[in-house]
DNA sequence: ACTGTATTTGACGTTTACGTCAACGGAACG
DNA sequence: CGTTCCGTTGACGTAAACGTCAAATACAGT
């Protein structure tokens, strides 16, 4: 048999690292964070197909720049099961407020993009037209400062 | 006349501080990171148009997780004015991985907020029909581990 | 001139999210 | 049985992005 100690369901620390491109420091902080909770064979760490998921959804809150302790709260949600019904509420409150917070951030990429895309097709007018002198492209638009006296 | 050093084009740091929520402890560490280049009255900074547009777009890069550094590259983006066209290659190909960076987000971002969304779904549902013993919700499938032998 | 408040320049502290050793443990191989 | 890998647990280091505190300066109003 192969002599590690991965069977069907669960995963080796090295087989984690390289099937999610984490370093096994990396996984060993989130277990410290509780955000992940691998099983033991002796004192070898097992990764279960639950870590899985939750690595996934860990590694994704990071690209939006979450915070651990942010993610981890939204792993809960994940991960209630048999709460009582207080607490799914209190649950869903604050899924809902991570939610807007996606929602604006999807608002803010969407606008970001189309400035970027904006910008990139001037430079590249520029860089066809050789010689074109076009007048220096517009700031966006930012708050004036108030007259005190108005 | 107002105090102040502010014109009708420019802010005093603590107008500044005020229109954006920053300290002015982050208004001058981006200065010294040369994302910001405030004007001098004197000994105190004036900042301009210029320096309002660019903390603008400092402030929704940063909401991405971009580092100071590469929002610095971006900035540079709107910047350009005169470069070279070998410099104005370069930076659409720096602008342009950002681009696939930021429509990658977004993909992912629409991703995070179904599911977000059906977890919520799953949670008011078990909140309406009190009774209900649904099937412990699934999980996202991930990657299994290989069989080595195969 | 005096006082008070806003600003400036260092310098050092802090938090987050890991990286980097060091020293040890066990198991598999020859 | 010795060696060679992983793997484990501390302990300490680090980079980014500021916070905090101190000491000095600069104006503004009186």
């Amino acid at each position: 048999m192969n002599g590690d100690g991965a069977t069907a369901d669960t995963m080796t620390i090295r087989q984690m690292c390289d099937a999610f491109d984490v370093t096994a420091r990396t996984l060993r902080f989130y277990e410290s964070k509780d955000l992940l909770a691998p099983i033991r064979s002796g004192t070898r760490r097992l990764f279960t197909r639950r870590d899985r998921a939750r690595l996934k959804l860990i590694l994704r809150g990071r690209r939006f720049g979450f915070t651990l302790d942010e993610i981890g709260e939204l792993l809960d949600l994940y991960d209630i099961g048999d709460g009582q019904a207080t607490q799914l509420r209190r649950t869903l409150e604050i899924a809902s407020a991570h939610l807007a917070s996606l929602e604006h951030r999807r608002r803010d990429l969407d606008e970001a993009i189309a400035e970027l895309k904006a910008q990139m097709e001037w430079g590249e007018a520029r860089l066809g037209r050789k010689g074109a002198r076009a007048a220096p492209r517009p700031l966006p638009e930012t708050p004036r400062p108030a007259a005190p006296g108005a």
